[in-house]
DNA sequence: TACAAGTATTCTTATATAAGTTTCAACGAG
DNA sequence: CTCGTTGAAACTTATATAAGAATACTTGTA
């Protein structure tokens, strides 16, 4: 009934990255001073370093120490980009156009983005791939979460990057819900393809270390080349 | 350099979940007794066992015991079976019509199956869901890996129950690409669709515990109503 | 039914050794 | 003297053992 103290010392090492004690890339405490910080010993304290690391929170190397995950385009495009070539290659895909404007939320959006938030950002974007138009992306955030985002356009590649550098939100983890459809007329004028193309449609909310709602996504690919890659374990 | 202690027992407790020693469903040793029977400390024994825990081999219960993972319809289908309603509920889908037959292997069949082999059962499933066309699924096994397989239809809806019940094959993970298309002609008339419905193509090689691939899997699913669901950590 | 005893696991602490990484001073070759 | 190598020291995490306390579950008994 009571928490287990492992879990008590990787509560409040999460509560350190998101509040900045331990910013994006910062070394943890060694193992026996983050036990003795917290009045536990070296090995619950391990035990909850290890979890943070299963969970992709921090990385862990012998000999160097223990340091906030810090993403990368790499990382985050591995993790968060499914699409892969036939041949399983991950596939880097080059931003084209994009458009920021805020807006009112809708009552889905209210409903599910964190503290229901009156006002949000939606981030329109087209990418490519080898010269074709491969995916059209629109992703809203509450405004209040990203103060000043407009002024930074145009966003990099990887929005999720921008996010844990700008406004230390990290970005942990995701559910989508996919479904295939055919490209419209207003769809396929704006990716540059035929109306009537199939394309599979993603629906997607995303959570941050402190498991709030910061973003909810929705993506069109053109899985012509390309496949939606999934691990099931 | 050299392999841990827990590793090995890791490695030990999976020999013998294979080999029938610990039989689905059954309990294990406890920590104290498996460490004195394979000559490590309770400590490492434990660790081992939680990392079979985390890869859902084994199921731990504080109080009762370690048990090798039951694969139930439920689960299975929970697991590997990732349509979902639009409001995120799970769908239990009926088999409408079963085909099985023996045939040569494919090239691309005999390179990336379990001990490449000649020939294979190929299971074909039309399954519906409230009355409606839902997918096709197409699987494909080595026939040396499973015998008797065509004497066992009709085949429960849980392929992989089956699979670990008549064949101790436990399935453990699993790798798909998806794509969308649009349902050519033969594939329409065959599930009782209309031509050109949009459908969603998923194509699954699937492991077992002694990460074997033992089975590469065709599906054709209509996500008119439902999506496929995907966790991202 | 309620309670107590027994069993099994989890949780926590403690200690020791192994093994990677970095730093830096000492040393030798040129 | 300068440069590069060597090697020790100090740091880190990783592995392993042992043992006691707390918690969860089952079962026998009143």
């Amino acid at each position: 009934m009571t928490e287990p103290l492992y879990r008590m010392v990787y509560r409040k090492v999460i509560e350190r990255i998101a509040d900045g004690t331990y910013p994006p890339g910062a070394m943890l405490p060694n193992e026996f001073e983050l036990a003795a910080d917290l009045g536990v010993s070296q090995g619950t304290a391990r035990k909850a370093l290890s979890s943070l690391e299963d969970r992709a929170i921090v990385q862990r190397r012998q000999g160097k120490g223990t340091f906030v995950i810090l993403r990368t385009p790499e990382n985050s495009l591995f993790h968060f980009f499914r699409l892969r070539t036939k041949t399983g290659e991950q596939v880097t895909p080059e931003p084209h156009t994009e458009t920021i404007t805020k807006r009112k939320a809708t009552a889905a959006e209210r409903a599910t983005l964190f503290e229901n938030p009156s006002h949000v950002f939606e981030i329109t974007r087209v990418r490519s791939f080898e010269g074709k138009p491969l995916c059209m992306e629109q992703s809203v955030v509450p405004s209040e979460l990203f103060p000043g985002l407009m002024e930074r356009a145009p966003l990099k590649n990887a929005l999720y990057v921008m996010f844990q550098q700008a406004y230390s939100c990290i970005i942990i983890s995701a559910e989508e819900h996919l479904h295939a459809s055919l490209a419209d007329g207003e769809m396929a004028e704006f990716m540059g393809i035929a109306e009537g193309t199939p394309v599979l449609v993603s629906e997607r909310v995303t959570r941050d270390l402190l498991e709030r709602t910061v973003e909810m996504r929705k993506g069109i690919f053109v899985t012509e080349d390309l496949t939606y890659f999934v691990e099931m374990n």
